[in-house]
RNA sequence: GGAGAGAUGGCUGAGCGGACGAAAGCGCCGGUCUCGAAAACCGGUAUACCUCCGUGGUAUCGUGGGUUCGAAUCCCACUCUCUCCGCCA
């Protein structure tokens, strides 16, 4: 959510900023209904005084023995349904207010660059090489069920298409990556480990953002009420919800691991072969709450967790900087992660990295305080992917597998798996 | 699922419908004292909004409604927490 008194203070510059993410006239009416909502409250705050100086009166009256005046007390009963009245108007205006305001989304840092889609963003930088090989490596979709360790079919009986099951040394290896992955950020980058709840209430899905507008994507069950989480954003995001954190308590950095769950209604269609898009992941995350002046360099730490994950399994990656049109609706700059996969030839994103700087927190109330009996302020959150697991697990089995169908465990994951490799195929191998 | 109790500031915990944004204690911050510290003493210590920026105004005592000139206090509904019983990984 986006600062009204901002928006009051510059409203060109909001507007520009927004217009530049693809936003049409997206300050349309706000301001109007932002003015009509001040002039209420003004006004009803005005009666409220005169109410309670006069009820004061009255009562010191009554204590002196005295009954007091019925037309004072008749006055107050008509001041009283006018300050009824206002309270209903404002809070309509709030309403409406608030429904412009969420619908907003965050304002790019200045250094993001300009571009209403995808064509517009920077590969800022590359790591390795997507390898040559001597044979033509296989999709995941193709090898996993060869080697037995990814069972489409399976999960397609259990719960439907982008469903998916693993076994044995699949299983494992994810199993392994998850456990490596935290150990990886708990042990060098410094973050704590937290687990968190994978359903939650609705006030949880909107402190994060993610209601009311993003409703279509999530999984909802009806009997409680409760939402399955897209991501461990959403929980993290809330722990600290109507909070003050204390001064030193900053910076805060965390790692979960949970499901995350996706209807990927918008994306009906896309990528439906192999485990790219599904509905069900895990996924590694991490979080940071921050002081605001160190948003923008804590980024650079964060994209740089996330690569650090890429170069200890020793997948080819580039880092992405999304310009102003691609990004996420909180995001101020994003840099996303994308590891080369050898069987489907492309560039997968594996993390998305964002500095949300106070948007978020505006939304959930998140502040500390600087230093003892200084003003509460708004801290900024950032969030990216630690990696996300499918895509991780397809660019092993496709970078890392042999002419015979076999794959390589990368290095630092065997004491983790328990075996240096998946072992080839019983069946033969196409390799058209 | 059944029965009961409760929800007040950072915490504990008072609060006959009128001077209550709220006693007291603890904690925290500042000061006095001290070579320094502890103790003791003194003072301060919620958040948000409005503002003609004034020792100014308004709101907030789980949430929402109601009664009243006036509600932390009375009434109604809801939510949540705790205890006991049952069931259960």
């Amino acid at each position: 959510m986006l600062s009204i008194e901002l928006i009051r203070r510059d409203p060109d510059l909001v507007r520009q900023a927004l217009e530049s993410r693809g936003e049409q006239d997206p300050l349309a009416g706000l301001l109007d209904l932002d003015a009509q909502r001040r002039q209420a409250v003004a006004q009803g705050d005005e009666l409220r005084a005169q109410r309670n100086q006069v009820s004061r009166q009255l009562g010191q009256e009554r204590a002196a023995g005295r009954e007091p005046p019925p037309e004072a007390m008749a006055e107050m009963r008509q001041v009283g349904d006018r300050i009824a009245e206002l309270e209903q108007q404002v809070k309509e205006l709030d309403e409406q207010l608030n429904q412009l305001l969420l619908g907003l989304p965050n304002i790019p840092l200045a250094e993001v660059p300009k571009g209403l889609d995808e064509s517009h963003n920077v590969i800022l930088r590359q790591w390795g090489e997507p390898l040559v090989r001597d044979f033509e490596p296989l999709p995941h979709w193709d090898l996993g069920e060869r080697l037995g360790v990814i069972d489409f079919e399976k999960g397609v009986k259990l719960s439907g298409s982008r469903f998916y099951t693993m076994f044995g040394a699949g299983a494992k290896l994810e199993r392994a990556l998850i456990s490596w992955m935290l150990d990886l950020h708990t042990l060098e980058h410094d973050y704590t480990e937290v687990m968190v709840p994978a359903v939650v209430k609705q006030e949880t899905m909107e402190g994060s953002g993610n209601l009311p507008k993003f409703v279509d994507n999530l999984y909802h069950d009806e009997e409680d009420d409760l939402w399955l989480v897209p991501t461990a954003e959403v929980p993290i995001t809330n722990l600290y919800r109507d909070d003050i954190l204390a001064p030193g308590t900053l910076p805060l950095k965390y790692v979960a691991q949970t499901p995350c769950f996706r209807r990927e209604k918008a994306a009906a269609g896309r990528d439906t072969r192999g485990i790219k898009r599904v509905h069900q992941f895990n996924k590694v995350e991490m979080y940071k709450l921050v002081e605001p002046d160190t948003s923008s360099e804590e980024l650079e730490g964060l994209v740089a967790d996330a690569e650090d994950v890429c170069k200890r399994l020793e997948l080819p990656y580039r880092v992405i900087q999304l310009c102003t049109g691609d990004m996420g609706f909180a995001s101020a700059m994003t840099y996303d992660i994308e590891v080369w996969s050898a069987g489907c030839a492309e560039w997968l994103e594996v993390s998305s990295c964002s500095n949300c700087t106070d948007f978020q927190a505006r939304r959930s109330h998140l502040r500390y305080r600087p230093s003892p009996g200084a003003r509460p302020q708004l801290l900024h959150t950032l969030n990216g992917s630690g990696l996300a697991l499918p895509r991780v697990m397809i660019a092993i089995l496709e970078n890392c597998q042999r002419a015979d169908g076999s794959v390589v465990i990368p290095q630092v994951l065997r004491p983790y798996t328990g075996f240096d490799e998946i072992p080839a195929p019983k069946t033969a191998l196409s390799t058209k």
